[in-house]
DNA sequence: GTCTATACATCGATAGAC
DNA sequence: GTCTATCGATGTATAGAC
């Protein structure tokens, strides 16, 4: 249990920091010091290994959003908070979040991954949605227009950002393209 | 000449239907239905190949910019061609942007790529400083905040609408994605 | 659970004939 | 410019001993 709680930790580093495409069960063999055919053991396919990863990375992030939802704050906190856990996601410029890496590159995946995938964009929606109505009664927000589309506004912004700063290495340009909303933001 | 424009179109597409690392030489031998042998002569090594889609994509992707600027309108005309531009790329939800698909697979591209890359979003942020700070003049978009945060957001937006758009499979989420955007244009 | 050993495909790339 | 032929490295994955 312990050597695939790390081989996870590796794995998902590598991926967000290279894409799934370009890490190798060599890779993973030689950050534990163990051979290629004992990752076999922990992860029969990499599409197991791609699955576990999802699943764990995404049970973690709802966490995390449930947490910033609990906190009694303006929904304009909430959305800063939003802002913030990708932000740290970006590890200064080396990583993306694990499901902008997978969903860049979606053709070597497997159906149950991308259905993965697509649940984690949807629980971000409502999550969004959640706030951003909030937020519309609340006034922490300025210049609000209809909630979902601020939502898919907002989740595209994120996501886009990262990319950015991800390709620039360097956490400056996420900074940037989220200025201007973080502007509206009255917590 | 002929072959190369042709495996030139192949490669393009590959990379923004897959990516770069996922396809090979032998899927563009493929596809022309010549040896891969052949493909090396036209392209000796993959980065050759990298650095000549880069190059003719950025030159075609400045040129459609300024095509756009050429025509006489209110700025928030201007932006809606633009996010068109990023909308039509998508192909449906088939594709990316080619410095999209570039950007997300960024470890194995070399130097040379990068800096072209770096180019292309640096041409992009220009044009569309120019198009916001005519924008605060003439009115035509709502509630303007700073050109240059203004710039930086869209062009993140975009990136991101479509890789979401990308990962769904269809045009969709980008049109979501865009839609709060789009409202504040009064061309 | 980890090891040695290996199978088998595919990758990017090259040499040299035509 | 395209071909046949081939190289060496690397990829995922498996069999079977310990």
């Amino acid at each position: 249990m312990e050597t695939k709680h790390a081989l996870l930790d590796h794995a998902e580093a590598f991926v967000r920091s290279r894409g799934f495409d370009a890490f190798s069960y060599a890779d993973l063999s030689g950050a534990l010091g163990i051979r290629k055919a004992s990752v076999h053991y922990h992860f029969p396919t990499k599409s197991d290994l791609a699955l576990a990863l999802i699943t764990r990375y995404a049970r973690r992030f709802v966490d995390d959003l449930a947490r910033v939802a609990a906190v009694h704050a303006p929904a304009a906190a909430h959305l800063d908070a939003y802002l913030g856990l990708y932000r740290d996601a970006l590890k200064g410029g080396d990583a993306l979040c694990l499901c902008v890496a997978l969903g860049a590159g979606r053709e070597s995946m497997g159906a149950d991954v991308l259905a993965r995938l697509d649940e984690f964009h949807a629980d971000s929606r409502v999550w969004l949605i959640a706030a951003f109505t909030r937020a519309q009664a609340d006034g922490s927000v300025a210049h609000m227009s209809d909630p979902i589309a601020e939502a898919e506004a907002l989740l595209a912004l994120v996501q886009g950002a990262q990319l950015l700063a991800r390709s620039a290495g360097w956490t400056d340009p996420y900074d940037a393209a989220t200025a201007a909303f973080r502007a509206r933001l009255a917590p």
